[in-house]
RNA sequence: CGGGGCGUAGCGCAGCCUGGUAGCGCACCACACUGGGGGUGUGGUGGUCGCAGGUUCAAAUCCUGCCGUCCCGACCA
């Protein structure tokens, strides 16, 4: 391809509206184009990105069998209806209204659409296990759209979804997806992570997510340092201390604290450590009308996808208004504390050995210090309820936990039965008799992982793409083409020779001077520069530069193109 | 959904407070010079000032409503 050719959509100033890196560079790159809130044009460059992800995707699925289908983006109402979430999904699934005022909906998921296909073909166990994916734009009304494609409303995802006859098989498929997974990022040359995973509102047993790691990332991840072991901090858990309840040493005694309704203003006002604070947090309970308090240490962070899996608090969480703790504790939200507290408590693990803590009087403006358990409160009941946090020990046994940021770009599921049960996905097993088929499903952020791609590999100059989804991987630079019948020859020559040995070849013959192809190709991102020059062409020669280099090399115009050759492979 | 910011040329912004000819830089077009790191000069193109209403002799500017968009918190590939 020919810049002049071409359409090289750079620009030099940052977009106002773009926070993160790679929402910057991709729009300063020209690959993508807003039309609307979460809603993006692939302009060419940045569809050549997207298309070679999509390949090795394509590949590596090929690879394991899974047979490339593609299902209808508008969706029909009565299937989400028979799965019970056309009621459950909510706002985020887009719904519409054709001519007859029939409802439908832009899929933002396929599992109704395929259980509804493989319920009509499937019979027979014999036709089991069956793998289909897709690669496909999807459409999730986000609560909040962000960082450009990271998080769009409009976006283009690998799903894929097996059948089985029984569980064991599922989990055979779902093993092989695992490591089908990891070859794909590995290929796409992320740095990442397969870590344990809370299953979330799609429902079913198991489930792992892969993470780029990356300081932008959403989610946070922890992983140990001594073994394989790895979990969404969502997840993760937080073991019980090993250290036991040491005997009281000081007195209980109430303290006035004025004005003093945070933990790090209680830890600034009486000069304690922060790790000698409890803090108590109410939530609605699962009994309607009823509270519950959460008591974690003052440096704890409540991890709530734990707590709502308690019992005794409701599902989703819901944080109690001021109003009414008030009214049933007799303290606003800075004062509260478990001595005398009368609604259910439940403590953290980490809570049930502090000895001689600091938490709320449950009387405005007053703390207690000195307090014990047994002695001044009866210890509630004890749970795992709080955020895991770099250096806690690994929930395995093994070493310690660090915890990173990571963008989520993929995410695998043993589904179980819960689709095929609702929709009558059935089937004969070897005795004749009706069977639900067993269900997996398995997701890829396509056009995340390229802003993923770039999250991970940037610097001042822009884009470093890793090899594997470049654009193009090899540009050449020539300066002062239009004057100069050397430079153009020797261009157009190495030009076509790159493609005659099948590289992804970008020739600048633009009537740009040199400071501005330099500038453009390296925000573009592509990994190998040839630079064609006057002077050093006279002596037979070219330059060569890796995008991720500051030195260029000396190379004879007849070894350019094998030497690259080598490089790219 | 709650809280905050912003909407003026393709991009980045000033003007608004204190109402009176719509501006700057980049980009773009033409010509000339220049030609190894976003060069220089001359001349140009491009705007319903987000939309609607109101106040006023007069509104980008003041008032009201709406829309869009971005950021911060609960959801997800």
């Amino acid at each position: 391809m020919r810049t002049s050719q071409y359409l090289i959509a750079t620009q030099k100033e940052t977009p106002a509206d773009s926070e993160i890196i790679s929402h910057q560079l991709m729009v300063r790159a020209g690959l993508i184009r807003k039309l609307a809130s979460g809603i993006y044009t692939w302009l060419p460059l940045g569809l050549r990105v997207l298309r070679h992800v999509e390949n090795i995707i394509r590949e590596e699925m090929n690879n394991i069998s899974a047979l490339e289908i593609t299902m209808p983006m508008v969706q029909p109402s009565d299937v989400w209806e028979e799965s019970g979430r056309w009621l459950e999904y909510g706002p985020e699934l887009l719904r519409l209204k054709d001519r007859h005022s029939r409802e439908f909906c832009l899929g933002p998921t396929h599992e109704e659409v395929i259980t509804d296909l493989i319920r009509n073909e499937l019979k027979s166990y014999k036709q089991l296990p069956l793998t289909l994916y897709q690669i496909q734009s999807k459409f999730r009304d986000e609560v909040r759209p962000r960082f450009g494609v990271m998080r769009a409303r409009e976006f283009v995802m690998k799903d894929a979804y097996s059948f089985h006859a029984t569980s064991e098989c599922l989990q055979k498929t779902y093993d092989t997806m695992s490591e089908a997974y990891s070859k794909i990022f590995s290929r796409l040359g992320l740095e990442f992570r397969s870590v344990l995973a809370d299953s979330g509102s799609i429902g079913g047993d198991r489930s792992r997510e892969f993470h780029v790691l990356a300081a932008s990332g959403e989610d946070a991840i922890a992983f140990s340092n001594e073994s394989d072991y790895a979990a969404n901090i969502e997840k993760a858990e937080a073991i019980s201390p090993k250290t036991t309840l040491s005997e009281p040493k000081e007195i209980m005694k109430q303290v006035a604290t004025p004005n003093v309704h945070t933990i790090s203003e209680l830890v600034m006002f009486l000069k304690k450590p922060i790790s000698k604070t409890i803090k108590t947090i109410i939530v609605e309970g699962s009994d309607p009308g009823s509270l519950v308090g959460l008591i974690l240490r003052g440096d704890h962070q409540l991890n709530t996808i734990k707590a709502e899996k308690i019992d005794a608090i409701a599902s989703p969480l819901s944080f109690a208004s001021e109003d009414l703790v008030f009214k049933k504790c007799g303290a606003g939200f800075g004062s509260l504390g478990p001595v005398g507290l009368p609604i259910k408590l439940i403590a953290d693990r980490s809570v049930s050995i502090m000895s001689d803590f600091i938490c709320g009087a449950n009387k405005q403006d007053s703390h207690l210090t000195g307090v014990n358990w047994a002695r001044d409160a009866d210890l509630p009941q004890v749970e795992d309820l709080r955020q895991v946090e770099q250096g806690d020990p690994s929930p395995d046994g093994k070493g310690h936990l660090n915890v990173m940021r990571g963008i989520e770009v993929g995410h695998i599921f043993q589904l179980g039965e819960t689709y095929t049960r609702a929709m009558n996905g059935k089937i004969l097993d070897e005795k004749g008799k009706q069977t639900c088929m067993v269900m997996g499903c398995y997701g890829i952020g396509v056009s995340r992982i390229v802003a993923a791609a770039i999250e991970q590999n940037n610097d001042e100059k822009g884009i470093i793409w890793p090899k594997s989804i470049a654009p193009f991987s090899l540009v050449i630079i020539a300066l002062n083409i239009k004057k100069s019948n050397i430079v153009r020859e020797a261009a157009n020559q190495l030009y076509e020779q790159a493609k005659e040995f099948d590289i992804d070849v970008l020739l600048d013959d633009r009537d740009e001077r040199p400071g501005i192809k330099f500038a453009d190709m390296e925000l573009i991102g592509i990994p190998h520069q040839i630079i064609i020059g006057e002077n050093s062409l006279k002596e037979g020669k070219v330059e060569y530069r890796a995008r991720t280099e500051q030195e260029k090399r000396e190379l004879s115009i007849h070894e350019a193109i094998p030497a690259i050759q080598n490089l790219i492979v």
